[in-house]
DNA sequence: CTGAAAGCGCTTACAG
DNA sequence: CTGAAAGCGCTTACAG
């Protein structure tokens, strides 16, 4: 940057000036600055910049696993909308661990980033009020946070989990059981509220498994479940790693969906038309809700809203063949 | 910093050399600094650590598209490498293309990150000799680059392919037809070398049809070849994302698998177990591949090695149904 | 072993 | 509108 200056005749702070469009520089010395940055290639010094600024032009994502689909896409639309913005995006994976969250959410604060999305895996953790504290702004996805401040984008999981009872009933099934995620974690427990309420609505008996939203531990639940003499007539599972599980065991049970069993499925990933049979789920709009997250984190780095935002979002029915109705 | 050296009456270059471990420092020293980093909760502030290095803790992993679950796959190994090694990871995704690339890359210079690992869209781009040139190491990942200074973990694309054929092969086939990936890519294009060179060897006409590495393009290419009346009994795809695209069609068509059409793909998704019939696939070790990707940079790091180092891997023929044999 | 000092390369009040 | 100067918060030769 000394060159250029020396190079154009100028001071560094000119260069700084016209490079930043910070103030207004008369035109020959625009001139002057812009032919020298073009003859030297000058590029300015990000880390410099960083330091000066005491901020870098950084989005933080924090996810429990970008290998789940959902995280994946969502990851993705953040970054999208953060490379028009001109802004770079570090991956966070907690694998729902408070430890990892809080190790990386101070690193955030390290590394001074503008803004954080954040599907907590720990919705009090203090780290959260820190960044905030800080001015960074933060949004939470899918899990709401503690910390009042935060702008938040949510799925609407109760009603998605009664309108899948609601289906079902509307088939004529009476023993309707649940895979369920993780109960301390907010989308798990809010299924399970959605579907034990529904149930209940329609005077029947809730029959909950315990699927930890993993695949191995669904398939095991099923597995069991399956076995029962008695088993359930239709099942809905929590979402789409434990579908994986699901579909294994019935498979292994050598049960015929829909006929003998009745599914419905949360998320609804690119393969659930090409399982036999094509599956019904309850597909969560992820892209638009993220990039409805970045808008609102980009409203709260330009500064023009300072009031928390929360947003929620409609899953959509998409009715195939393995409900079995309709 | 200042504060926690007037606090521990030493200089600030003692608080540092403690804090970084350069240098000795007498017990009583360290003791004192360490005290008042307790008492004050001093923490470095990591952008002026990165301007005096002129460097980054963080390594830039870039990929086509992280919604690819093979790319998923690698960018989660990454980061658990580099967590581990106290690192960031910040993901670029290019959509295959160069000008993506360039600016990403660029990007990643300006950042003064430690090191890069690239699955590349421009194998001949000038970026990577930048990068290289300034001393910040590379892995190709998947797909080498011209500049033989980089390491390269590779996948044995033509081995893989050629087992597919002697496969469907070997089950009486003999109008086996490959789906291929872009032929621009290297993965594509070896894979369908590898497919033409095994027919040829076994005396059979390729018979290739265009899907681009994508959904869409795959499932109408392989729509038309279903159409044909004298159509393949057998079908190699290419990867994961257009195998949705060939089921799809399939499906569509009315054709069952293996009856009607033995099928092969390349990839081995959570999915390809579950759809009807379960998909013989060929899987690459990419959880592997990415970790073994992350030691080789960490070696160039940390200049534990300086010859460039090139490892190539072989798939995993995971024979299922849909092959129709074996 | 320890400290004083320079310097990484910018940006931004502060004068003029 | 322009420039001289301070300062962001570290690290690291250089002396002692």
């Amino acid at each position: 940057m000394a060159d250029v200056a020396r190079r154009a005749s100028v001071s560094p702070a000119t260069v700084s000036r016209v490079l930043n469009g910070g103030g207004s520089v008369g035109a020959a010395y625009r001139r002057r600055v812009l032919e020298a940055v073009e003859e030297l290639s000058y590029r300015p010094n990000r880390l410099a910049q960083n330091l000066r600024r005491q901020r870098t032009a950084t989005i933080g994502v924090v996810v429990s696993d970008i290998e789940n689909p959902h995280f994946s896409e969502m990851v993705r639309a953040v970054e999208d909308r953060a490379y028009r913005q001109g802004y770079r995006v570090l991956v966070c994976n907690t694998d729902e661990s408070p430890e990892k969250q809080r190790a990386y959410l101070q690193t955030l604060v390290e590394e001074r980033v503008v803004g954080v999305v954040l599907t907590t895996s720990d919705p009090v953790g203090r780290e959260i009020s820190e960044l905030l504290d800080r001015g960074i702004p933060l949004v939470a996805f899918d899990r709401e946070v503690a910390d009042a401040r935060a702008d938040a984008v949510i799925a609407e999981n109760v009603g998605a989990a009664r309108s899948a009872v609601e289906l079902l009933v509307g088939g004529g099934h009476q023993r309707i059981a649940f895979v369920s995620g993780r109960k301390d974690v907010e989308t798990g427990a809010e299924r399970l509220d959605g579907y034990q309420l529904a149930m209940r609505a329609h005077g029947l008996e809730p029959e909950v498994v315990e699927g930890r939203f993993r695949t191995d531990s669904a398939r095991a639940a099923v597995a069991q479940l399956m076995a029962e003499t008695d088993r359930p007539t239709a099942l809905i599972v929590g979402n789409n790693l434990m579908t994986l599980g699901a579909l294994a065991a019935v498979q292994d049970a050598g049960i015929t969906v829909p006929h003998h069993l009745a599914l419905v499925a949360f998320d609804d990933p690119s393969w659930a038309a090409l399982v036999d049979p094509p599956l019904t789920t309850l597909a969560q709009p992820v892209r638009r809700m993220a990039t409805e997250a970045m808008e609102l984190l980009l409203e709260r780095i330009s500064g023009a809203r300072t009031e928390p935002r929360r947003t929620v979002h409609p899953f959509v029915l998409r009715k195939r063949t393995s409900c079995g109705t309709g």
